[in-house]
DNA sequence: TTGGACCCTGCGGGATCCCGCAGAAAAGAT
DNA sequence: ATCTTTTCTGCGGGATCCCGCAGGGTCCAA
Protein backbone atom coordinates (compact mmCIF):
# COMPACT_ATOMS: atom_id res chain seq x y z
CA UNK A 1 0.00 0.00 0.00
CA UNK A 2 1.33 3.36 -0.98
CA UNK A 3 -0.15 6.73 0.14
CA UNK A 4 0.80 9.97 -1.88
CA UNK A 5 0.46 13.31 -0.04
CA UNK A 6 -0.30 16.93 -1.45
CA UNK A 7 0.61 19.21 0.72
CA UNK A 8 2.79 23.10 -0.28
CA UNK A 9 3.84 23.56 3.27
CA UNK A 10 7.27 21.33 4.26
CA UNK A 11 6.76 21.54 7.79
CA UNK A 12 2.98 19.75 7.34
CA UNK A 13 4.38 17.56 4.32
CA UNK A 14 6.84 15.62 6.49
CA UNK A 15 4.91 15.97 9.91
CA UNK A 16 2.43 14.64 8.05
CA UNK A 17 4.54 11.45 6.40
CA UNK A 18 5.68 10.89 10.38
CA UNK A 19 2.08 10.03 10.99
CA UNK A 20 1.43 8.02 8.15
CA UNK A 21 4.15 5.91 8.95
CA UNK A 22 3.44 5.39 12.40
CA UNK A 23 -0.18 5.01 11.76
CA UNK A 24 -0.28 2.86 9.12
CA UNK A 25 2.43 0.09 8.76
CA UNK A 26 1.14 -1.44 6.36
CA UNK A 27 2.07 1.13 4.54
CA UNK A 28 5.00 0.61 1.89
CA UNK A 29 5.51 3.91 0.72
CA UNK A 30 5.01 7.62 0.60
CA UNK A 31 5.42 9.93 -2.43
CA UNK A 32 5.31 13.87 -1.42
CA UNK A 33 3.78 16.54 -4.03
CA UNK A 34 4.17 20.10 -2.91
CA UNK A 35 1.10 21.70 -5.21
CA UNK A 36 -1.85 19.80 -6.99
CA UNK A 37 -0.83 19.79 -10.82
CA UNK A 38 2.57 17.47 -9.21
CA UNK A 39 -0.12 15.61 -7.12
CA UNK A 40 -2.11 14.54 -10.43
CA UNK A 41 0.66 13.66 -12.17
CA UNK A 42 1.87 11.48 -9.67
CA UNK A 43 -1.24 9.66 -8.72
CA UNK A 44 -1.97 8.83 -12.49
CA UNK A 45 1.23 7.47 -12.95
CA UNK A 46 2.07 5.74 -9.51
CA UNK A 47 -2.33 4.52 -9.90
CA UNK A 48 -1.82 5.60 -5.46
CA UNK A 49 -5.24 5.10 -4.40
CA UNK A 50 -4.65 6.48 -0.79
CA UNK A 51 -4.28 9.97 -0.60
CA UNK A 52 -3.88 12.95 1.76
CA UNK A 53 -4.09 16.26 0.46
CA UNK A 54 -4.32 20.00 1.94
CA UNK A 55 -6.91 22.52 0.25
CA UNK A 56 -5.57 25.66 -0.34
CA UNK A 57 -2.67 25.44 -2.21
CA UNK A 58 -0.64 27.87 -4.43
CA UNK A 59 -0.25 26.17 -7.94
CA UNK A 60 -3.45 24.28 -7.97
CA UNK A 61 -5.83 23.91 -5.35
CA UNK A 62 -6.87 20.74 -3.74
CA UNK A 63 -10.58 20.39 -4.67
CA UNK A 64 -9.59 21.37 -8.62
CA UNK A 65 -6.95 18.59 -7.91
CA UNK A 66 -9.41 16.03 -6.00
CA UNK A 67 -11.54 16.23 -8.94
CA UNK A 68 -9.05 15.46 -11.59
CA UNK A 69 -8.02 12.73 -9.60
CA UNK A 70 -11.51 11.38 -8.81
CA UNK A 71 -12.76 11.61 -12.68
CA UNK A 72 -9.76 8.98 -13.29
CA UNK A 73 -10.16 6.69 -10.73
CA UNK A 74 -13.16 7.43 -8.74
CA UNK A 75 -12.30 4.69 -5.83
CA UNK A 76 -9.31 6.85 -4.92
CA UNK A 77 -9.33 7.01 -0.89
CA UNK A 78 -8.86 10.77 -0.30
CA UNK A 79 -8.36 12.34 2.99
CA UNK A 80 -8.59 16.49 2.97
CA UNK A 81 -6.48 17.94 5.56
CA UNK A 82 -6.99 21.72 6.06
CA UNK A 83 -6.62 24.83 8.24
CA UNK A 84 -10.34 25.74 7.88
CA UNK A 85 -13.89 24.65 7.19
CA UNK A 86 -14.80 27.32 5.18
CA UNK A 87 -18.56 26.55 3.33
CA UNK A 88 -16.93 27.10 0.41
CA UNK A 89 -14.41 24.22 0.63
CA UNK A 90 -17.13 21.94 1.91
CA UNK A 91 -19.29 22.77 -0.86
CA UNK A 92 -17.32 22.20 -3.16
CA UNK A 93 -15.97 18.74 -2.09
CA UNK A 94 -19.55 17.85 -1.67
CA UNK A 95 -20.12 18.68 -5.13
CA UNK A 96 -17.52 16.54 -6.53
CA UNK A 97 -17.28 13.72 -4.83
CA UNK A 98 -17.93 10.18 -6.63
CA UNK A 99 -20.90 8.19 -5.66
CA UNK A 100 -20.16 6.04 -2.83
CA UNK A 101 -16.88 7.24 -2.53
CA UNK A 102 -14.65 7.40 0.65
CA UNK A 103 -13.11 10.35 1.89
CA UNK A 104 -12.39 12.09 4.91
CA UNK A 105 -12.18 15.10 5.94
CA UNK A 106 -9.60 16.58 9.25
CA UNK A 107 -8.70 19.56 10.54
CA UNK A 108 -5.28 20.95 10.67
CA UNK A 109 -6.03 22.02 14.47
CA UNK A 110 -7.33 18.37 15.40
CA UNK A 111 -4.91 16.04 17.65
CA UNK A 112 -2.24 13.73 16.50
CA UNK A 113 -4.74 10.97 17.10
CA UNK A 114 -7.38 12.13 15.44
CA UNK A 115 -5.28 12.50 12.28
CA UNK A 116 -3.97 8.98 13.11
CA UNK A 117 -7.59 6.93 13.74
CA UNK A 118 -8.47 9.20 10.41
CA UNK A 119 -5.49 7.62 8.54
CA UNK A 120 -6.82 4.08 9.59
CA UNK A 121 -10.33 4.73 9.05
CA UNK A 122 -10.40 6.03 5.88
CA UNK A 123 -7.50 3.85 4.10
CA UNK A 124 -8.20 0.77 6.45
CA UNK A 125 -11.44 0.60 7.97
CA UNK A 126 -13.07 2.45 4.14
CA UNK A 127 -15.06 4.46 6.88
CA UNK A 128 -15.48 8.09 6.28
CA UNK A 129 -14.23 10.57 8.72
CA UNK A 130 -15.75 14.10 8.51
CA UNK A 131 -14.61 16.41 11.20
CA UNK A 132 -17.37 17.32 13.26
CA UNK A 133 -16.49 21.30 12.66
CA UNK A 134 -17.10 20.13 9.24
CA UNK A 135 -19.92 18.27 9.88
CA UNK A 136 -21.80 20.77 11.54
CA UNK A 137 -21.11 22.99 8.56
CA UNK A 138 -22.08 20.57 6.06
CA UNK A 139 -25.57 19.92 8.18
CA UNK A 140 -26.35 23.34 8.25
CA UNK A 141 -25.48 24.10 4.95
CA UNK A 142 -27.36 21.37 3.21
CA UNK A 143 -30.19 21.27 5.67
CA UNK A 144 -33.03 23.83 4.39
CA UNK A 145 -32.29 25.96 8.07
CA UNK A 146 -30.29 28.59 6.63
CA UNK A 147 -28.64 26.39 4.10
CA UNK A 148 -28.65 27.87 0.44
CA UNK A 149 -30.19 25.39 -2.13
CA UNK A 150 -27.89 24.57 -5.37
CA UNK A 151 -29.58 26.91 -7.58
CA UNK A 152 -28.82 29.93 -5.10
CA UNK A 153 -25.48 28.58 -4.77
CA UNK A 154 -25.06 29.11 -8.39
CA UNK A 155 -26.74 32.25 -8.62
CA UNK A 156 -24.18 33.68 -5.39
CA UNK A 157 -21.45 32.33 -7.84
CA UNK A 158 -22.94 34.46 -10.91
CA UNK A 159 -23.21 37.41 -9.33
CA UNK A 160 -19.84 37.24 -7.89
CA UNK A 161 -18.15 36.78 -11.13
CA UNK A 162 -19.72 39.98 -12.24
CA UNK A 163 -22.31 38.30 -14.57
CA UNK A 164 -25.81 40.50 -15.44
CA UNK A 165 -28.88 39.52 -15.06
CA UNK A 166 -29.15 38.68 -19.02
CA UNK A 167 -26.19 36.96 -18.81
CA UNK A 168 -26.96 34.99 -16.53
CA UNK A 169 -30.71 33.95 -17.66
CA UNK A 170 -28.08 32.92 -20.93
CA UNK A 171 -25.93 31.00 -19.14
CA UNK A 172 -28.67 28.84 -16.77
CA UNK A 173 -31.54 29.16 -19.57
CA UNK A 174 -33.75 31.19 -17.62
CA UNK A 175 -36.16 34.23 -18.50
CA UNK A 176 -34.33 37.25 -16.74
CA UNK A 177 -37.30 37.35 -14.29
CA UNK A 178 -36.45 34.47 -13.40
CA UNK A 179 -33.03 35.36 -12.12
CA UNK A 180 -34.15 38.13 -10.25
CA UNK A 181 -36.30 36.44 -8.44
CA UNK A 182 -34.03 34.00 -7.47
CA UNK A 183 -31.72 37.02 -6.74
CA UNK A 184 -34.31 38.15 -4.14
CA UNK A 185 -34.42 35.05 -2.69
CA UNK A 186 -30.80 34.83 -2.20
CA UNK A 187 -31.43 38.59 -0.86
CA UNK A 188 -32.94 37.68 1.82
CA UNK A 189 -31.10 34.70 2.86
CA UNK A 190 -28.16 36.59 3.01
CA UNK A 191 -29.86 39.04 5.69
CA UNK A 192 -29.12 41.71 3.07
CA UNK A 193 -32.82 42.50 2.37
CA UNK A 194 -34.64 45.61 3.34
CA UNK A 195 -38.45 45.27 3.20
CA UNK A 196 -38.95 49.15 2.10
CA UNK A 197 -40.31 50.24 5.15
CA UNK A 198 -36.55 50.29 7.47
CA UNK A 199 -35.56 54.09 7.26
CA UNK A 200 -32.59 52.88 8.93
CA UNK A 201 -30.40 52.53 6.34
CA UNK A 202 -32.19 52.60 3.14
CA UNK A 203 -30.18 53.14 0.02
CA UNK A 204 -26.64 52.55 1.56
CA UNK A 205 -26.37 49.21 0.30
CA UNK A 206 -26.21 47.99 -3.48
CA UNK A 207 -28.02 44.75 -2.54
CA UNK A 208 -25.85 42.92 -5.23
CA UNK A 209 -22.63 43.94 -4.37
CA UNK A 210 -23.55 43.47 -0.32
CA UNK A 211 -24.73 40.47 -1.16
CA UNK A 212 -21.04 39.03 -2.83
CA UNK A 213 -19.37 40.73 0.33
CA UNK A 214 -21.22 39.04 2.98
CA UNK A 215 -20.79 35.70 1.52
CA UNK A 216 -17.43 36.34 1.51
CA UNK A 217 -16.92 37.37 5.05
CA UNK A 218 -19.21 34.54 5.72
CA UNK A 219 -16.83 32.35 3.68
CA UNK A 220 -19.38 30.65 2.13
CA UNK A 221 -17.31 32.20 -1.25
CA UNK A 222 -13.25 32.14 -0.82
CA UNK A 223 -10.69 32.78 -3.48
CA UNK A 224 -10.58 29.25 -4.84
CA UNK A 225 -14.50 28.65 -5.39
CA UNK A 226 -14.28 32.12 -7.22
CA UNK A 227 -11.23 31.29 -9.15
CA UNK A 228 -12.67 27.49 -9.95
CA UNK A 229 -15.64 29.39 -11.19
CA UNK A 230 -13.94 31.94 -12.97
CA UNK A 231 -12.53 28.90 -15.04
CA UNK A 232 -16.12 27.41 -15.74
CA UNK A 233 -17.19 30.70 -16.83
CA UNK A 234 -14.73 31.16 -19.58
CA UNK A 235 -15.13 27.89 -20.67
CA UNK A 236 -18.67 28.82 -21.11
CA UNK A 237 -17.89 31.75 -22.64
CA UNK A 238 -15.37 30.52 -24.97
CA UNK A 239 -18.54 27.93 -26.47
CA UNK A 240 -21.04 31.07 -26.83
CA UNK A 241 -21.56 32.56 -30.48
CA UNK A 242 -21.16 36.09 -29.65
CA UNK A 243 -25.12 37.25 -29.10
CA UNK B 1 16.29 40.25 24.79
CA UNK B 2 12.86 38.87 24.95
CA UNK B 3 10.92 37.94 21.14
CA UNK B 4 7.35 37.36 20.69
CA UNK B 5 5.79 34.89 18.68
CA UNK B 6 2.33 35.36 17.05
CA UNK B 7 1.50 32.50 14.94
CA UNK B 8 -1.52 29.91 15.23
CA UNK B 9 -0.30 26.53 13.45
CA UNK B 10 1.58 25.18 16.52
CA UNK B 11 4.26 23.05 13.87
CA UNK B 12 5.23 26.82 12.91
CA UNK B 13 5.10 28.16 15.91
CA UNK B 14 8.27 25.51 17.39
CA UNK B 15 9.87 25.56 14.54
CA UNK B 16 9.90 29.67 14.20
CA UNK B 17 11.05 29.24 18.08
CA UNK B 18 13.88 26.46 16.72
CA UNK B 19 14.99 29.01 14.60
CA UNK B 20 14.97 32.42 16.89
CA UNK B 21 16.76 30.31 19.53
CA UNK B 22 19.76 29.32 16.93
CA UNK B 23 19.89 32.62 15.49
CA UNK B 24 19.42 35.14 17.94
CA UNK B 25 22.06 33.98 20.93
CA UNK B 26 21.43 37.33 22.59
CA UNK B 27 17.87 36.33 23.13
CA UNK B 28 16.58 35.26 26.53
CA UNK B 29 13.57 34.27 26.28
CA UNK B 30 10.60 33.88 23.53
CA UNK B 31 6.99 34.10 24.56
CA UNK B 32 4.53 32.36 21.96
CA UNK B 33 0.59 33.46 21.62
CA UNK B 34 -1.81 31.61 18.90
CA UNK B 35 -3.64 34.01 17.89
CA UNK B 36 -3.48 37.93 17.28
CA UNK B 37 -6.10 38.68 20.30
CA UNK B 38 -3.12 37.02 22.84
CA UNK B 39 -0.14 38.79 20.54
CA UNK B 40 -1.86 41.88 21.60
CA UNK B 41 -1.97 41.63 25.40
CA UNK B 42 1.17 40.08 25.25
CA UNK B 43 3.04 42.49 23.63
CA UNK B 44 1.23 45.07 25.96
CA UNK B 45 2.09 43.42 29.27
CA UNK B 46 5.58 42.70 28.06
CA UNK B 47 6.52 45.16 26.71
CA UNK B 48 7.97 42.58 24.15
CA UNK B 49 9.51 45.13 20.92
CA UNK B 50 10.40 42.14 19.10
CA UNK B 51 7.82 40.28 17.25
CA UNK B 52 7.31 37.54 14.75
CA UNK B 53 3.70 37.37 13.47
CA UNK B 54 2.12 35.38 10.69
CA UNK B 55 -0.35 36.89 8.64
CA UNK B 56 -3.92 35.16 7.98
CA UNK B 57 -4.90 33.82 11.35
CA UNK B 58 -8.02 33.17 12.61
CA UNK B 59 -9.56 34.70 15.50
CA UNK B 60 -7.32 38.23 14.79
CA UNK B 61 -5.26 38.54 11.45
CA UNK B 62 -2.09 39.75 11.87
CA UNK B 63 -2.46 43.05 10.61
CA UNK B 64 -4.78 44.32 12.74
CA UNK B 65 -2.39 43.55 15.33
CA UNK B 66 0.04 44.91 14.40
CA UNK B 67 -1.84 48.02 14.22
CA UNK B 68 -2.89 48.20 17.61
CA UNK B 69 0.79 47.25 18.55
CA UNK B 70 2.40 49.45 16.10
CA UNK B 71 -0.08 52.46 18.08
CA UNK B 72 0.66 51.67 21.54
CA UNK B 73 4.66 51.23 20.45
CA UNK B 74 5.72 52.28 17.15
CA UNK B 75 9.00 51.57 18.04
CA UNK B 76 8.24 47.88 17.93
CA UNK B 77 9.95 45.56 15.42
CA UNK B 78 7.74 43.33 13.11
CA UNK B 79 8.73 40.57 11.19
CA UNK B 80 6.09 39.57 9.08
CA UNK B 81 6.26 35.70 8.11
CA UNK B 82 3.40 34.43 5.93
CA UNK B 83 2.43 31.90 3.45
CA UNK B 84 1.46 34.49 0.63
CA UNK B 85 2.71 37.40 -0.87
CA UNK B 86 -0.99 38.70 -1.60
CA UNK B 87 -1.06 42.91 -3.11
CA UNK B 88 -3.42 43.36 0.21
CA UNK B 89 -1.45 42.21 2.52
CA UNK B 90 1.37 44.15 1.28
CA UNK B 91 -0.64 47.34 0.66
CA UNK B 92 -2.17 46.63 4.43
CA UNK B 93 1.13 46.83 5.81
CA UNK B 94 2.32 49.80 4.47
CA UNK B 95 -0.84 51.62 5.24
CA UNK B 96 0.31 51.26 9.14
CA UNK B 97 3.33 51.00 9.49
CA UNK B 98 4.99 53.72 11.39
CA UNK B 99 6.94 56.86 10.07
CA UNK B 100 10.81 55.00 10.25
CA UNK B 101 9.78 51.50 11.85
CA UNK B 102 11.83 48.60 11.59
CA UNK B 103 9.67 45.73 10.04
CA UNK B 104 10.26 42.73 7.38
CA UNK B 105 8.04 40.70 5.60
CA UNK B 106 9.78 37.36 4.70
CA UNK B 107 7.66 34.25 2.92
CA UNK B 108 7.14 30.89 4.98
CA UNK B 109 8.58 29.26 1.71
CA UNK B 110 11.91 30.97 2.37
CA UNK B 111 15.24 29.03 3.17
CA UNK B 112 16.29 28.35 6.80
CA UNK B 113 19.07 30.82 6.39
CA UNK B 114 17.02 33.35 4.68
CA UNK B 115 14.56 33.37 7.77
CA UNK B 116 17.89 33.68 10.16
CA UNK B 117 19.49 35.96 8.52
CA UNK B 118 16.44 38.49 8.69
CA UNK B 119 15.87 37.84 12.01
CA UNK B 120 19.54 39.15 12.90
CA UNK B 121 19.02 42.46 10.61
CA UNK B 122 15.72 43.27 12.04
CA UNK B 123 16.49 42.79 15.71
CA UNK B 124 20.17 43.22 16.05
CA UNK B 125 20.94 45.27 12.93
CA UNK B 126 17.92 47.08 12.31
CA UNK B 127 17.63 47.33 9.04
CA UNK B 128 14.38 46.33 6.68
CA UNK B 129 14.32 42.95 5.19
CA UNK B 130 11.33 42.19 2.53
CA UNK B 131 11.39 39.49 0.54
CA UNK B 132 12.18 40.17 -2.53
CA UNK B 133 9.12 38.76 -4.25
CA UNK B 134 7.21 40.77 -1.86
CA UNK B 135 9.44 43.71 -2.73
CA UNK B 136 8.57 43.01 -6.52
CA UNK B 137 4.98 43.04 -5.60
CA UNK B 138 5.33 46.54 -3.46
CA UNK B 139 7.09 48.24 -6.51
CA UNK B 140 4.35 47.32 -8.91
CA UNK B 141 1.88 48.16 -6.52
CA UNK B 142 2.80 51.38 -5.83
CA UNK B 143 4.57 52.06 -8.96
CA UNK B 144 2.66 53.95 -11.31
CA UNK B 145 2.80 51.34 -14.28
CA UNK B 146 -0.79 49.14 -13.32
CA UNK B 147 -0.30 50.42 -9.51
CA UNK B 148 -3.26 51.74 -8.23
CA UNK B 149 -3.43 55.01 -6.23
CA UNK B 150 -4.76 55.33 -3.09
CA UNK B 151 -8.01 57.03 -3.87
CA UNK B 152 -8.87 53.99 -6.57
CA UNK B 153 -7.95 51.46 -4.41
CA UNK B 154 -10.16 53.32 -1.33
CA UNK B 155 -13.27 52.90 -3.62
CA UNK B 156 -12.92 49.59 -4.84
CA UNK B 157 -12.66 48.74 -1.40
CA UNK B 158 -16.24 50.40 -1.00
CA UNK B 159 -17.62 48.93 -3.70
CA UNK B 160 -16.61 45.68 -2.44
CA UNK B 161 -18.62 46.33 0.47
CA UNK B 162 -21.42 46.74 -0.85
CA UNK B 163 -21.86 50.80 -0.76
CA UNK B 164 -23.60 52.65 -3.32
CA UNK B 165 -22.21 55.69 -5.24
CA UNK B 166 -24.37 57.95 -2.63
CA UNK B 167 -23.12 56.06 0.50
CA UNK B 168 -19.31 56.50 -0.99
CA UNK B 169 -19.69 59.71 -1.84
CA UNK B 170 -20.89 60.65 2.02
CA UNK B 171 -18.33 58.70 3.28
CA UNK B 172 -15.64 59.85 1.59
CA UNK B 173 -17.08 63.54 1.42
CA UNK B 174 -17.50 63.73 -2.44
CA UNK B 175 -19.90 64.39 -5.08
CA UNK B 176 -21.86 61.43 -6.41
CA UNK B 177 -20.79 62.11 -9.86
CA UNK B 178 -16.78 61.66 -8.48
CA UNK B 179 -17.00 58.78 -7.01
CA UNK B 180 -18.76 57.72 -10.52
CA UNK B 181 -15.49 59.04 -12.00
CA UNK B 182 -13.24 57.27 -9.83
CA UNK B 183 -15.39 54.15 -10.59
CA UNK B 184 -14.45 54.45 -14.28
CA UNK B 185 -10.82 54.85 -13.59
CA UNK B 186 -10.72 52.54 -11.82
CA UNK B 187 -13.06 50.00 -14.19
CA UNK B 188 -10.15 51.14 -16.74
CA UNK B 189 -7.34 50.09 -14.52
CA UNK B 190 -8.78 46.64 -13.81
CA UNK B 191 -9.60 45.86 -17.47
CA UNK B 192 -13.13 45.63 -17.40
CA UNK B 193 -13.92 48.61 -19.27
CA UNK B 194 -15.32 47.99 -22.64
CA UNK B 195 -14.71 51.28 -25.09
CA UNK B 196 -18.65 50.91 -26.18
CA UNK B 197 -17.57 49.64 -29.75
CA UNK B 198 -16.60 46.09 -28.92
CA UNK B 199 -19.12 43.77 -30.00
CA UNK B 200 -17.89 41.23 -28.45
CA UNK B 201 -19.33 40.12 -25.31
CA UNK B 202 -21.05 43.60 -24.25
CA UNK B 203 -23.38 43.61 -21.62
CA UNK B 204 -22.30 40.25 -20.64
CA UNK B 205 -20.48 41.81 -17.31
CA UNK B 206 -21.76 43.94 -14.39
CA UNK B 207 -18.89 46.26 -14.25
CA UNK B 208 -19.34 47.02 -10.44
CA UNK B 209 -19.30 43.10 -9.67
CA UNK B 210 -16.99 42.47 -12.11
CA UNK B 211 -14.15 44.54 -10.77
CA UNK B 212 -15.07 43.25 -7.54
CA UNK B 213 -14.37 39.52 -8.81
CA UNK B 214 -11.56 40.24 -10.70
CA UNK B 215 -9.68 42.10 -7.12
CA UNK B 216 -10.32 39.44 -5.71
CA UNK B 217 -8.70 36.70 -7.94
CA UNK B 218 -5.95 39.01 -8.19
CA UNK B 219 -5.29 39.11 -4.65
CA UNK B 220 -5.69 42.70 -4.64
CA UNK B 221 -8.57 41.89 -2.20
CA UNK B 222 -8.75 39.27 0.39
CA UNK B 223 -10.55 37.71 2.80
CA UNK B 224 -8.92 39.73 5.72
CA UNK B 225 -8.73 42.89 3.75
CA UNK B 226 -12.79 42.83 3.67
CA UNK B 227 -12.66 41.89 7.16
CA UNK B 228 -11.14 45.08 8.03
CA UNK B 229 -12.83 47.05 5.74
CA UNK B 230 -16.28 45.70 7.12
CA UNK B 231 -14.95 46.87 10.96
CA UNK B 232 -14.02 50.64 9.87
CA UNK B 233 -17.15 50.63 7.77
CA UNK B 234 -19.70 49.83 10.87
CA UNK B 235 -17.44 52.08 12.93
CA UNK B 236 -18.60 54.76 10.07
CA UNK B 237 -22.35 53.33 10.26
CA UNK B 238 -22.61 54.03 13.96
CA UNK B 239 -21.15 57.09 14.40
CA UNK B 240 -23.45 58.42 11.32
CA UNK B 241 -26.56 60.01 11.56
CA UNK B 242 -29.70 58.29 10.27
CA UNK B 243 -29.97 59.71 6.55
C1' DT C 1 -61.22 17.35 -10.49
C1' DT C 2 -60.11 20.75 -7.33
C1' DG C 3 -57.11 23.26 -4.39
C1' DG C 4 -52.71 24.66 -2.75
C1' DA C 5 -47.70 25.26 -2.87
C1' DC C 6 -44.13 26.23 -5.79
C1' DC C 7 -41.44 28.02 -9.65
C1' DC C 8 -41.21 30.43 -14.17
C1' DT C 9 -42.52 34.35 -16.90
C1' DG C 10 -44.06 39.11 -18.70
C1' DC C 11 -45.14 43.94 -17.48
C1' DG C 12 -44.18 48.18 -15.52
C1' DG C 13 -42.05 51.67 -12.84
C1' DG C 14 -38.90 53.78 -9.67
C1' DA C 15 -34.08 53.71 -8.20
C1' DT C 16 -29.46 53.03 -9.39
C1' DC C 17 -25.68 52.67 -12.33
C1' DC C 18 -22.64 53.91 -16.31
C1' DC C 19 -20.71 57.55 -18.70
C1' DG C 20 -20.16 61.49 -22.39
C1' DC C 21 -20.05 66.46 -22.23
C1' DA C 22 -18.46 70.64 -20.31
C1' DG C 23 -17.53 74.07 -16.91
C1' DA C 24 -15.23 75.09 -12.22
C1' DA C 25 -11.76 74.40 -8.86
C1' DA C 26 -7.20 72.80 -7.35
C1' DA C 27 -2.50 71.51 -7.93
C1' DG C 28 1.78 71.95 -10.43
C1' DA C 29 4.94 73.53 -14.10
C1' DT C 30 7.30 76.94 -16.80
C1' DA D 1 1.57 85.20 -13.18
C1' DT D 2 0.09 82.24 -16.80
C1' DC D 3 -0.50 77.89 -18.67
C1' DT D 4 -1.24 72.91 -18.16
C1' DT D 5 -2.80 68.99 -16.01
C1' DT D 6 -5.59 66.84 -12.94
C1' DT D 7 -9.59 66.42 -10.20
C1' DC D 8 -14.22 67.71 -8.82
C1' DT D 9 -18.90 68.81 -10.03
C1' DG D 10 -23.67 69.25 -12.41
C1' DC D 11 -26.61 67.72 -16.27
C1' DG D 12 -28.72 64.39 -18.91
C1' DG D 13 -29.92 60.05 -20.91
C1' DG D 14 -29.72 55.18 -21.84
C1' DA D 15 -28.99 50.69 -19.65
C1' DT D 16 -29.43 47.97 -15.72
C1' DC D 17 -31.18 46.63 -11.40
C1' DC D 18 -34.79 45.85 -7.82
C1' DC D 19 -39.22 44.27 -7.11
C1' DG D 20 -44.60 44.33 -6.64
C1' DC D 21 -48.31 42.41 -9.30
C1' DA D 22 -50.47 38.95 -11.86
C1' DG D 23 -50.98 35.08 -15.01
C1' DG D 24 -49.48 30.42 -16.31
C1' DG D 25 -47.27 26.25 -15.72
C1' DT D 26 -45.92 21.63 -12.65
C1' DC D 27 -46.50 18.54 -8.90
C1' DC D 28 -48.72 16.62 -4.98
C1' DA D 29 -52.48 15.79 -1.81
C1' DA D 30 -57.37 15.75 -0.85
Amino acid sequence: MKVLIIEDDPLHRSYLNEAIRAALPECDGVLEAENGNAGERLARDCKSEHIVMDLQMNQRNGIEAARTIWKERPETRILFWSNYSDEAYVRGISRIVPGGAVYGYVLKSASDDRLKLALRSIFIESQCVIDREVRGMQQKSLGNVNGFTEAEYEILVDIALGLTDRAIAQRRNLSVRSVQNRLQQLYVKLGVYQPLGSQDDDGRFNLRARAVAVAFLRKLLNHSALERAEGDLSVWLARQPHD
